[in-house]
DNA sequence: ACAAACCTCACGATTATCATGTGAGGAATG
DNA sequence: CATTCCTCACATGATAATCGTGAGGTTTGT
């Protein structure tokens, strides 16, 4: 467990065995079951999130209570509410297990230590802030310059193994559009 | 709502219009839907929990993972971590939703406000707490002086309309015994 | 030592829930 | 006016959950 931390971050930096020592224990791990909740809106948002294993949606909830989807996360990925953990402000936003799910925790205290007694820390956490704000603004890009069939093509290509392990109806609400338009775009 | 609210509270105690607005002030309302989580192991007990509609489970979990139904809370029910929310400490039990549920929250700060401000509030805590301490003095008596078929019986009679809610799995759990043994004991 | 009560594992049947595709009417947009 | 998509409804199939039962084993009380 401590493996996959550390090959993910060493994709980036390099790390002494001291100084992933001190990373790790800055990190709590913890296990939820399928349907229980990580973040629930309007709660305070104590955790950035590395999925180890499993699956979660990031859910936006309209005044009509409808359902949207933000994004996936599956492992390897960082997730939270970004917006209330870094202001420490309550969620907007509810984060819930799609599978049984293990996530490694981070608090923005201990965000904070790593990033100012570890410089390195900073320029892993940079890549993956760009990695996260450059995915966003290709959405948004093919929101603005693609039809709905074609998002979902490109969705098809980009995460294949996502597809398999998420409903429909879950992928309709990414992409935008209802469960019945993605079927009849399916075809 | 406040409607079901104050019929509760006037079961036991008198109130004004203006002690009622008062009271109504230190709650919120909360939508849960099924399977959602008020309270997860290990996070803060930020609220004591009055069920407009719906149905919860308290759950403890053991080393083993195998999970004990401490209590189910339907329409009219307070419910919480009571250790956890007085004792401001962790919580060692969860309490989630078997359908979606509607919930009145009354923070720590509230209650103590509620209980110092409206000195009869705290005569109906007192009430709901003296019912509370004496069910599971109940409960305790029942567990050391009669069967596992006896026990079911009496859950039978006490709570018939929770019996058609709940699945016999979660009975079984509430009761102490094996989903199997509670099925032969139906016979 | 033995009977009773219960657990656990496994299996199979049934029921409930979820997921999906499709039809049709309507709204919004270009 | 055509196209795109939404919404509601319905039907079907797949999956998950529930439940009863059998059998072997453990624990407990007498």
């Amino acid at each position: 467990m401590q493996e996959i931390l550390r090959k993910h971050i060493e994709k980036i930096i390099s790390l002494t065995d001291e100084e992933f020592t001190f990373v790790w224990s800055h990190f709590t791990v913890k296990k939820y079951k399928k349907h229980q909740f990580l973040i629930q809106e309007g709660e305070a948002v104590k955790y950035h999130y590395f999925v180890l294993s499993g699956l979660l949606k990031l859910v936006y909830t309209d005044e009509a209570a409808k359902e949207h989807i933000v994004s996936f996360a599956m492992e390897d990925w960082w997730e939270s509410d970004f917006y209330a953990f870094y202001t420490q402000t309550k969620a907007t936003l509810s984060l819930e297990c799609l599978e049984d799910t293990e996530v490694l925790c981070l608090s923005l205290d201990g965000y904070k230590k790593l990033c100012d007694d570890l410089p390195e820390m900073v320029r892993f956490f940079l890549e993956k802030a760009n990695f996260g704000f450059i995915a966003s603004q290709r959405r948004i890009i093919s929101w603005l310059t693609l039809s709905s069939r074609e998002r979902y093509e490109q969705l098809l290509k980009q995460s294949p193994s996502l597809i398999q392990r998420v409903p429909k109806s879950l992928l309709a609400a990414y992409l935008g559009v209802s469960r019945e338009t993605l079927s009849r775009l399916s075809s």
